[in-house]
RNA sequence: GCGCCAAUAGCUCAGUUGGAUAGAGCAACUGCCUUCUAAGCAGUAGGUCAGGGGUUCGAAUCCCUUUUGGCGCGCCA
């Protein structure tokens, strides 16, 4: 499954490995530990396709000149077999290395070979790994940090799933506990106002116009007939009401947005089961609760202690954070949302997930480390579950931040981002930003249908490489596949450039994957388009040597598979015209 | 007070585990369509990588510190 791209690097470490030994036995240099040394492209094509620092890397070890230990490591490098041409010595002591012609056309035999599955590797080893995201409340509508945590949590799935894990997408629906409570309040406080507009609505209610719609559409199907009941009946109601109805349009809008959850997990079957009473027993078993106040809680503090003392802390650093205890059980007898949050991460574990990973808003961060602790208490690895935390959006309009819809003149909502946004730009733009970096999100740029919007960018690379298959199509060439000598006519510089790239494909999709971070390969598949552009623009596929248009059809195919994949991958159109 | 995250061109941002002369896009200026989609390409200009120390062959990148922003420290979730 390894790729030309990868094989080349791997097979170059091993050699220049090779190198340092059989110099080492030969007494040319000191012996010692093999040093670490990185293998990379340089930013500079005339220093080479591929360089390393060992020599540099190594000279503390080696106790000479970096340019002298490079020379003694090509001296007794060998490169057959590498496909690679040469290597020559530069800078402070970089070897560069220079690909070979055949590398290229391997490239993009592979390419045709592999088609859609090409940029898959079997990197995650088939791990089971669920990513957690959005989670948003039921007690109201989404909002723009749902779209940001959407678009990355869902892409951050295509891109693990593409490194040969098995992904699982999982949505929790906090649909019980407190808030479920402040919810029927405020239900109730709203549906009684219809009737009797001196009832008090709750210190702590909901605010949002959504209850009053709600509560108005109750009354509207059942008239007064609860305002006599009592309150506990009504409340019941009200929310047997009020949450599928919530639930359903927040199931409807990830429809809109092309995210389709593996399972919807409702937190009361965390309740109605006896889990969350059972994980609090558990933890008590193990001497890690105690009582206070008439609460049950949790001895954090312990927990996370141990924790940081293994990782190294010191005490004095533990002390500053001034770690706390926290309560499981309240003294009314209702469980948390963390004790149930527990619950429900055991339950994730118990189903068989190897890796658990969650996007969260990065106000939830002070909840790492207690809910990583407990996983541990609970008798699994804390270490298994990572939590992406991503910073807040801002939306931009005209340069100036925007908080109201214009339509509705309420705050606004995932979707009206999606009445006003397509799709297919929502989802790229959300991945062009860091998770952990704070974002102004540009309405106009993101609604604009131009060359300034990065979706349609890449998007017309693709329709522009379609574009070129048909026209020579209906002229009658027809693409066939060609033979080393045709694709070593690829040698240009926008050409090669072009290929280089393709080829790492696959080692970005693992990058990605690795780091939690798809907006690496947004950013590639940018890359890709501009590298295209460029060639397009340089090199006519269209010419009289048919050997050269017959090379350079499969580099556009090649090309077209490259975003075509990343497209797929990420749910987003790929426009065969624009 | 303590902790987490950030600070790169006028604006929005890249910068791959420390690497060679810090890069794009937008805005400004100059070119390229009687030939495959100009939703494109090439070029000019624009920088004390927030400030200051340190680590080493080498720092935008790692460590310390100061400043400025965002966030968190509930019997909320």
């Amino acid at each position: 499954m390894s790729k030309t791209n990868t094989k080349v690097t791997e097979n170059l470490r091993k050699k220049i490995e090779a190198a340092i030994k059989a110099a080492m036995d030969k007494g040319e240099l000191p012996e010692g530990d093999i040093p670490s040394f990185v293998i990379e492209e340089p930013a500079d094509r005339s220093h080479g396709d591929i360089a390393t620092n060992a020599a540099m890397a190594g000279a503390r070890v080696f106790r000479m000149a970096p340019v002298k230990a490079a020379q003694i490591i090509v001296d007794h490098i060998d490169l057959d077999n590498s496909l690679i041409e040469k290597c020559e010595i530069a800078g402070p002591g970089f070897i560069n290395f220079f690909l070979d012609k055949k590398y290229f056309s391997e490239v993009l035999r592979e390419i045709e070979r592999d088609g859609d599955s090409y940029g898959c590797s079997d990197y995650g080893q088939g791990k089971k790994v669920m990513v957690e995201f959005v989670s948003a409340n039921p007690t109201g509508p989404m909002h723009l940090g749902n779209a940001r945590g959407g678009a990355l949590g869902d892409c951050l799935a295509a891109v693990m799933q593409k490194a040969g894990y098995r992904v699982y997408r999982e949505f929790y629906v906090n649909d019980a506990g407190n808030q479920i409570e402040k919810f029927a309040n405020s239900l109730e406080a709203r549906y009684m106002q219809i009737f009797d507009e001196s009832f008090v609505f709750p210190e702590d209610g909901y605010q949002g116009a959504d209850i009053t719609e709600r509560a108005r559409q109750f009354a509207d199907i059942n008239g007064d007939k609860y305002v006599a009941a009592d309150s506990v009946e009504r409340k019941k109601a009200l929310v047997d009401y009020a949450l599928p109805l919530n639930i359903r349009r927040m199931q409807d809008d990830m429809a809109k947005y092309r995210i389709n959850f593996d399972n919807w997990f409702m937190e009361s079957t965390l309740h109605e089961s006896g889990e969350v009473k059972a994980v609090v027993d558990l933890l008590t078993a193990k001497g890690l609760t105690y009582e206070k106040d008439g609460a049950v809680w949790y001895k954090n503090k312990d927990v996370c202690t141990e924790i940081l003392l293994a990782q190294g802390k010191t005490q004095d650093y533990i002390d500053k954070l001034e770690l706390k205890d926290d309560v499981l059980i309240r003294n009314n007898g209702n469980p948390t949302y963390f004790a149930a949050d527990i619950a429900y991460h055991k339950n994730k574990f118990d189903r068989g997930f190897e890796k658990l990973i969650n996007v969260w808003g990065a106000d939830h961060h002070g909840h790492v480390m207690r809910l990583k602790g407990a996983m541990n208490a609970v008798g699994y690895d804390g270490d298994s579950l990572d939590i992406l935390l991503m910073q807040l959006v801002k939306l931009v309009r005209d340069g100036k931040v925007v908080t109201m819809s214009k339509r509705t003149g309420k705050a606004i909502q995932l979707r009206d981002l999606l009445d006003e946004v397509p799709v297919d730009s929502a989802r790229f733009i959300f991945n062009t930003r860091e998770a952990n970096t704070q974002m102004d999100f540009d309405l106009d740029l993101a609604i604009q249908q131009d060359n300034q919007n990065p979706v349609y960018y890449v998007q017309y690379a693709h329709a522009r490489i379609c574009s070129i298959l048909r026209n020579l199509e209906a002229e009658g060439v027809k693409a066939r596949s060609c033979t080393d000598e045709e694709l070593a006519m690829l040698s240009a510089p926008e050409e090669t450039e072009l290929i280089h790239l393709l080829s790492s494909y696959d080692s970005e999709i693992i990058a990605a994957a690795r780091d939690y971070d798809p907006t690496k390969v947004t950013k590639y598949v940018a890359n890709v388009a501009t590298y295209f552009h460029r060639f397009y623009n340089a090199c006519r596929v269209k010419c009289d040597d048919e050997a050269l248009m017959q090379a350079r059809l499969t580099l556009c195919k090649a090309t077209k598979t490259v975003i075509k994949n990343t497209l797929d991958m990420f749910n987003i159109t790929c426009p065969e015209r624009m």
